[in-house]
RNA sequence: GGGCGAUUAGCUCAGUUGGCUAGAGCGCCUGCCUUACAAGCAGGAGGUCACUGGUUCGAGACCGGUAUCGCCCA
């Protein structure tokens, strides 16, 4: 019957007897304690009380916010998620860490709008449809344009709540009848307000420039909508032929071969000397045998290849700026799906690659090829379908950027918008000083279409805030709209104010914006962040959020990013099912850490699950005791004094920690303060208080401290501590247990934060209890190593130093001899050693445990000297800095009075150990 | 090529202005049916704080350099 843990770990019985299993012994138990004792489960079963709690704050309008309400505003608005989007991990730590922030602060009595809603995901979206569109064998073409953004609109209805529903699992307490959708009405007057407006301030234009093309989406992209990766390609050395003597050509180098049919120039740079003599001279293209001149450009690196580049203006960015710098044609030779078109001569109908391979062949056979190379080169992908992108020749709508730009730079520079951690505002800054020209079309039908009219008659366009019918520029009424719409970043890029109800006058804008805390993933900083920042500041002349919370990437148990191509995912729906949304919460938020990546696995949820079931049983404990009897006026013992400071403590740090976004830290601390102090060492202690049945003031302190760590863990836990702290709430009325009169509300999340009281400090009995700590933690050392049972009684002497020590300890013996189990202690002055005694020394205290007939010598003489090399080893690192002559001159005179007396106090320690060492054969 | 981050116990990570013997969770070892909790309790083992040079009375922390891994930008 000794290693039955052993057995229930294995899940293997190995013995003959085959005795009951824990888990045999556990059923009885729990069936035993639901059905007589209390009508609470030992097991926290979180799922039927996070749908109650969650319908029933839904239900009672706690997380609706107005405009009057009372209180400083306060206002998070949601990275909206695209509307076609699943919960992911990385939505499940961004909405846990949202969600503390606005329970927090409502709680705080501020007046809290956490303002939902979802984007429409242009790309995204339009794909999804289509692919859907293609099991029926259509495309989109066969629907035309208003058929297929009611297919649209009726697959958002359909499924479009999903992520919404999946958010509120989470737990997240949105102000849900505010929710809003980027092609919501007034959204898309936003949005429409804002375009022209800009275009009309020149800041908004129309021209043909080389964008970003994805030819599988067939739309313009913006530049950092591309995402670059190293591929390992070749490097293709071509010769180019002289007009005038054909015998003799330039080489050139290029990864890609296909775009030498739209060449219009070979470039050197001016200063290459083996070039210079070239420079002005013609070439012949070869296969195309185009004229095309040699040029003298600064851009050239001639360390690159043969120092000679061809220039390819409509199919390269550096070549699109060498092109205009030379006046040079623009050749475009790809169609829109990158086939190569008409002028690409013998090679049109074919795919870009394809026409790469047949080229080079070509040019192998004309002995033009001189050499091909492996080549290691960033490529382009769209980061919506992954398909490369072709930098292509086309007419676009653009934000000129320079001048919002600067303004969110100065605005940064101010400190008007404060990053946190704050390096990623340099992030910020960096990409605000670089940026380009921002491309806001896209040649998709899922968006906001573009408000500008193109005349059939002068040619010209109308920008207008309502349709026009007739031209601004001639009266003509050939009108037709532009086909193209909107970046979905652009709408996404005013959502802190369109969502308040902008351009109307709106008491909710003038309450809530600017908006107090963004909180997101860096993968968005540009996307998103720096745009609302630039709309912000263009349209309402502030800064849209005074905060902006970075927080870390979830990956995998590798260090991965969780993606839907590797499988790596974690459903968060299914870690909710499986631990409850508290216990994912709490995982996420003591996972993650000022910022930094998070790797996760699922068995990191049990933490959150263990540390739920802990704080429920804790409950339990304090439900059934609460239950009898009133809680009478009365004198506070010692634990009750400390517990009281602990907890004041614990509010003063978790306080300070969430006004700095130190969530972490803050979690941390209560779960340390819950588990190791509150449980560990508060229960434990008044357990025979409350057993004696004597009234006990006891019951009111753990109403209180209960309470107080419900409080401050509901914004991280909200499902688990609302169920608590109702049945908590309940028993306090019934048996007037309040404490310092704390008012109970209608339901914990409106309830009042723990306002720190820091003159509640009890120094004194903090400074009290912890040697009483190590006086216990001695005797069950002892216990421990001698094999003494845990419950059995012994009788403890405890030697002080002087009769004032004496009496100190002896006004707290009580709670040694509770938890400590002893019988009988005797306090006294120099008291001599028992016989056959077990000895431990805590700073002034030496303790002995007799144990006539117990114990083992060995094994004592072991666990003493093991103490005292120990402390010797300490001992010794003191000594050798006091004996340092730099340390006494120049430490401060408290870190050195402090280091002396601790020498001092563990030299005793050794001396008393090593004499009862001696006396052990005695 | 530029920037940023990471490197601390077997694993995953804390360690906030430099100062008690570097902590936690998981895992590991010993013991435990202890009327809140075995998803637990009590006790314990386990660390050249990546390497290197420096600043300092004192460095896991501050500064310089190196290495490895990761992210972003070009």
């Amino acid at each position: 019957m000794r290693c039955r843990s052993v057995w229930r770990r294995r899940g293997v019985f190995i013995t003959i007897s085959q005795p009951p299993s824990w888990t045999d012994f556990q059923e009885l138990r729990s069936h035993r304690m639901t059905e007589e004792s209390s009508p609470l489960a030992t097991r926290y079963d979180a799922l039927p009380v996070e749908e109650k709690w969650y319908r029933h704050w839904e239900e009672r309008g706690y997380f609706h916010a107005e405009a009057r309400g009372g209180g400083a505003p306060f206002c998070i608005v949601i990275p909206p998620p695209n509307v076609t989007g699943a919960l992911h991990m990385g939505h499940a730590l961004n909405e846990t860490l949202q969600d503390i922030l606005v329970r927090w602060r409502r709680m705080q009595g501020r007046n809290t709008l956490w303002m939902p809603g979802t984007d429409h995901a242009g790309i995204a979206t339009q794909n999804v449809v289509e692919r859907d569109l293609a099991k029926e064998g259509k495309r989109r073409g066969d629907l035309g344009r208003d058929k297929f953004i009611e297919r649209v609109w009726a697959w958002k209805e359909e499924y479009g709540n999903r992520i919404i529903n999946q958010l509120k699992r989470v737990g997240s307490s949105c102000d849900w009848e505010r929710q809003r959708f980027t092609m919501d009405e007034g959204l898309s007057r936003a949005v429409r307000e804002v375009f022209v407006s800009l275009h009309e301030r020149g800041l908004i234009y129309r021209g043909k420039y080389l964008i970003n093309w994805c030819p599988r989406c067939t739309t313009a992209l913006a530049d950092d909508e591309v995402e670059h990766e190293d591929h390992e390609g070749s490097l293709w050395y071509i010769r180019y032929p002289f007009k005038a003597e054909p015998r003799l050509f330039i080489t050139v180098a290029t990864t890609r071969p296909e775009t030498m049919l739209g060449d219009t120039a070979v470039a050197v740079n001016p200063n290459d000397e083996r070039y210079k003599e070239f420079i002005g001279q013609t070439l012949l293209l070869p296969v195309v045998n185009r004229e095309i001149p040699i040029i003298a450009d600064e851009s050239v690196d001639p360390e690159f290849g043969t120092g000679a580049v061809k220039i390819t203006p409509a199919h390269d960015p550096n070549d699109f700026q060498t092109g205009l710098r030379h006046k040079l044609p623009q050749i475009s030779v790809m169609n829109e799906d990158a086939t190569m078109n008409a002028a690409a001569g013998e090679f049109e109908g074919m795919d870009r690659y394809e026409c790469r391979e047949a080229l080079v062949e070509e040019l192998r056979k004309l002995k033009l090829l001189e050499e091909t190379r492996r080549h290691q080169h960033a490529v382009g992908h769209c980061y919506r379908c992954h398909t490369v992108i072709e930098p292509y020749l086309s007419d676009q709508w653009f934000v000129k950027m320079r001048p919002l730009a600067d303004a969110a730079l100065a605005a940064s520079a101010a400190g008007k918008v404060q990053f946190h951690p704050e390096r990623w505002r340099r992030v910020y800054e960096s990409w605000l000083e670089n940026v380009r020209d921002w491309c806001i079309s896209r040649q998709i039908w899922w968006g906001h279409r573009i408000p500008a009219w193109h005349c059939a008659q002068c040619g010209k366009i109308t920008v207008a805030r309502t349709d026009p019918t007739a031209c601004a520029h001639c009266g003509s009424a050939s009108l037709r709209q532009d086909e193209d719409v909107l970046d979905t970043w652009f709408s996404s890029a005013l959502w802190p104010f369109s969502t308040l109800g902008w351009p109307e006058k709106s008491e909710l804008l003038d309450k809530f914006y600017p908006t107090s805390v963004l909180v997101t993933d860096r993968g968005i900083i540009y996307f998103w962040v720096a745009r609302m920042v630039m709309m912000g500041l263009q349209m309402m002349k502030e800064v849209p959020f005074d905060d902006v919370l970075i927080h870390g990437t979830i990956l995998d148990g590798q260090g991965r990013k969780m993606s839907k191509s590797l499988g790596n995912g974690i459903d968060p729906i299914e870690v909710i099912d499986q631990y409850g949304a508290d216990a994912m919460r709490f995982s996420l938020v003591m996972l993650t850490v000022e910022g930094q990546d998070v790797k996760l696995s699922t068995d990191k949820f049990e933490m959150g699950r263990n540390f739920a079931n802990k704080l429920w049983n804790a409950s339990r404990f304090a439900m059934l005791n609460l239950a009898s009897g009133k809680g009478e006026e009365g004198e506070l013992t010692i634990e009750d004094r400390w517990i009281l400071s602990r907890l004041e403590e614990v509010k003063g740090t978790v306080g300070h920690a969430l006004e700095e976004f130190q969530l972490n830290e803050a979690i941390r601390t209560l779960y340390d303060f819950t588990w190791r102090e509150f449980c560990d060492w508060y229960l434990e202690a008044i357990k025979p208080r409350l057993a004696d049945g004597n009234p006990s003031v006891a019951r009111r302190i753990l109403a209180h401290v209960l309470d107080g760590i419900l409080r401050m863990l509901h914004p991280f836990m909200p499902f688990i501590t609302e169920e608590i702290w109702q049945m908590l709430k309940a028993r306090v009325a019934q048996g007037d247990l309040e404490w310092k009169g704390v008012a109970y509300a209608e339901s914990i999340m409106i309830s009042p934060w723990p306002a720190p009281e820091p003159k509640l400090r009890d120094r004194e009995a903090e400074e009290t209890f912890a040697p009483l700590q190590d006086i216990i933690r001695a005797v069950r050392n002892i216990r421990s190593k001698l094999g003494v049972a845990e419950r059995q009684l012994l009788n403890v002497s405890a030697s002080v130093a002087d009769e004032a020590a004496a009496a100190r300890l002896r006004s707290q013996e009580r709670i040694l001899r509770e938890m400590g189990f002893i019988e009988q202690i005797t306090i006294g002055v120099a008291l001599p050693k028992p016989p056959a005694s077990a000895t431990d020394v805590i700073g002034q205290v030496q303790v002995f445990v007799p144990l006539k007939g117990v114990l083992d010598l060995d094994v004592e003489r072991d666990r003493l000297q093991t103490r005292i090399e120990k402390t010797q080893a300490y001992i010794e690192g003191l000594l050798k800095k006091l004996s340092n002559r730099n340390f006494l001159d120049r430490a401060p005179a408290d870190v050195v009075a402090r280091e002396k007396a601790r020498c001092a106090e563990l030299e005793e320690e050794v001396r008393k150990l090593r004499q009862s060492l001696a006396e052990l054969d005695a």
